[in-house]
DNA sequence: TGTAAAAGTCAAAATTCAGTCAAGATATTA
DNA sequence: TAATATCTTGACTGAATTTTGACTTTTACA
């Protein structure tokens, strides 16, 4: 199996570097150049993230305590030698690790061998998603704020992941019914209507933004 | 091979000096800041740890307490010269040995190579999990907390281990019992409930806690 | 601008579900 | 074999969720 590898930095030539040769080393690495962009390409659940800390906006600190606790991956920090040390060593949470620059790239190499090594026996393929600052656990039904937990229940999850997982597309409410009842839809029943206010509360409330799309006459749809 | 060595220390120069100075012999240093941290670590199975007695919360000399019935590599510990003599003394067991400090790096080294020359290990340590004070040995099915063991039938540990395995998973009851009990779940499957409740109540007894989370509607899974 | 259809809101009622308990069945040990 | 521990079952309860229906607001279009 090869091993997924997200590296997020903002200097492109230490990214191509690694990158590089993680490639060689029979990983399949790919890149972020800042926080905003990790969070999207979490959806093809990398196996082990390395992140620089200091980036702009969002930094490596912060984009961590943002995805840890939907992300069960280890997470390798890369940072300047003497700076940020207690920074760090708060956050070290789990298997979480970090590198001091600069460093050799086989010392990277065994990081992160050794880190996906004891990886392997927990590491369940966790479906993850993201949206925006949004990130949807689909194998531990949580849902994530920028840190803070959503609760929802067992059909408004549903529901939720029918839309996520079919961002932009439209959905009409006998359409929901029955894919989450797995019932046929006699006639208007309301449930629907009332599982989506539900939903946007929550999602109001936590995230200040609903994410779902009222089409009107049709149905609703999640914004991309 | 290159033998693992765990440094459980609170003053981070300290550790980062040794684990430069161990990774440059050889060895692979990681490094907890604090006991509870260091048991997180002993997923890691290492083949050796230097442990720091005076820590700020859990010291050197409980962690050692609480650990020692579920590791079985040796414990070097670190201390002042004159401070706490007695109680080392009244506490080493085994390949147990100690190091005043201050103390010269190849000194350190030298006691190192040592005891792990002397330890002839079997491997079967490595199948230790740790989630948070709960210290969980797949191969002898035994689980601690906090040095003292509590205990459980085949069907509570089976359930206990999948759960575990899959820290954060949610897992219906039909998956739990066709997973543990290897048949097809025909119908409601109270025996999981009843199980759960039996785990729960006896981690709750010790532990004070249950780590086991209720997703309602769907199932359950172990808090991480 | 008025109106009918669609969507949103709310609170109460209905339902489903998890936790508990006790007792019977089965397996294990002395 | 008896004694003991473990597993299983089913009934019961209280809590959480789901559903309902009456009501209000918004929207599209005549």
């Amino acid at each position: 199996m090869q091993y997924k590898i997200l590296i997020v930095d903002d200097e492109p030539m230490l990214t191509e570097l690694l990158a590089d040769y993680l490639g060689d080393m029979g990983y399949l690495p790919f890149m972020a150049t800042d926080s905003v962009q990790a969070m999207e390409k979490l959806k093809e659940s990398p196996d082990l993230i390395l992140l620089d800390i200091n980036m702009p906006g969002m930094d490596g600190l912060e984009l961590c305590k943002t995805i840890r606790d939907e992300v069960t991956c280890p997470i390798l920090f890369l940072t300047a030698r003497d700076a940020e040390q207690d920074k760090i060593n708060g956050l070290l949470i789990g298997g979480d690790d970090y590198i001091t620059k600069p460093f050799s790239l086989p010392e990277v190499a065994a990081r992160i061998s050794a880190h996906l090594r004891r990886e392997a026996r927990t590491h369940d393929s966790s479906r993850l998603l993201a949206s925006q600052e949004l990130l949807v656990n689909l194998s531990r039904r949580t849902v994530h704020f920028k840190g803070t937990e959503i609760e929802f229940s067992k059909r408004e999850f549903d529901i939720l992941e029918l839309l996520l997982t079919h961002a932009g597309q439209v959905f009409d409410r006998e359409r929901i019914y029955e894919s989450v009842w797995g019932l046929d839809a006699s006639g208007d029943s309301g449930v629907v209507k009332e599982h989506i206010r539900k939903i946007r509360q929550k999602l109001q409330s936590v995230a200040g933004e609903d994410y779902i799309e009222t089409v009107w006459g049709v149905g609703y749809r999640w914004k991309q």
